[in-house]
DNA sequence: CTATAAATAAACCGATCGGTCTTTTTGTAA
DNA sequence: TTACAAAAAGACCGATCGGTTTATTTATAG
């Protein structure tokens, strides 16, 4: 008699330690941290996950889920392919009015992190990156249908170059801990996107 | 009477472990690691350093000294300033040809590491990257007053977008053990960089 | 209210962590 | 060759690691 609490629990656990991972990393963070920041006991939580594993690769999930979710949002309230594309500027720009990116962008984090050390780790951030860069060709694409964008845009190289814009800038605002040169990149990138007006 | 051997011990642990440092970051790389990779004891170890945390930041020196003096060397061999600046784009679309770029950029993994954990290496990574930002700045002012480059060129700009792009694309390739997104953005660079042309 | 099983708590495990201390080896000046 | 100090080795330390096991609490079906 499977009750629902279980699954209540297992969700409490992800949210409450969606910050921790973030902050401190995948090995850096412990089951003590984990204990602490939700509040169980270290056989709550191993009766809900089967390994720190699990807790990481979910807790991926969940951040990444939440940036994906309020692009998702912000895109859909627009309605023009430039507008659309300018979503993800403005975004960065303000990264710190948003809780879960404000320790860091969960791609970049686990991405450095996993890349050499955590096989399944990796694989999901690969497939969040894919996920990231196909939509915005789609977005692209769609902009170029609908005579918006350029004809002679190309959706492969801006996406590529959006998301590296993104990702560099905001490994260096979180390392330096001011916005100067997120902003900068952020303005450029803006140029850039509106320079490929039809 | 101090001799000479210390200090050659001293180097060759921070060589020893650079890679290993790299890989496995700080949290991740172990004093039982840096034994395995050197061949010695623990107390060795201890004698030749106070703590992992001063093996960890002269580790960083050494790995960013070694991309530093590379470009440097690069840089010099070319007279004119756009050559330059394309010196950074042509060693990232082969980073896998030099030993201390194949476990990544020194400065993009220490960084996404330490930002919220690890002050004294923070502090190493902003210095590291405000030199590198600076001598680009330089290049672009240098390319200016010789005439080589336009006047209205904005250093403090395209120093940002440089290293955004460099470091956004190469956590791509890492991560995807490919090239496909670092040549791409490379290429976008270049094609940024000769544009600058006067 | 009772029986039962799920959910949680907490004691416990061996392994490994960073770091210290003592012993042995090595190099060198006299 | 001897004396001595520097360097390296390795046993050892308490703390913490991820994870297991057992005991207790809690919720629910009958």
């Amino acid at each position: 008699m499977k009750t629902q609490k279980s699954e209540n629990t297992k969700q409490l656990i992800i949210e409450k330690t969606s910050t921790v991972f973030n902050v401190k990393g995948y090995a850096g963070t412990s089951i003590n941290d984990v204990m602490s920041a939700t509040g169980l006991s270290k056989g709550c939580i191993y009766g809900n996950f089967e390994n720190k594993d699990e807790i990481a690769l979910s807790v991926f999930d969940y951040n990444f889920g939440k940036v994906t979710q309020h692009m998702k949002e912000r895109i859909l309230a627009t309605n023009d392919s430039i507008e659309r594309l300018l979503v993800y500027p403005h975004t960065y720009k303000n990264y710190f009015r948003y809780p879960y990116l404000q320790a860091g962008c969960p791609i970049l984090n686990t991405a450095t992190e996993a890349d050499d050390t955590h096989p399944s780790l990796q694989k999901r951030v690969q497939k969040a990156l894919n996920f990231w860069k196909t939509s915005i060709e789609n977005q692209i694409k769609r902009g170029i249908d609908r005579n918006e964008i350029k004809a002679d845009a190309d959706p492969i190289e801006i996406a590529v170059v959006m998301i590296s814009m993104i990702e560099g800038a905001f490994m260096q605002a979180k390392v330096n801990n001011h916005m100067t040169e997120l902003n900068i990149a952020m303005s450029f990138l803006e140029k850039m996107i509106r320079n490929l007006k039809a």
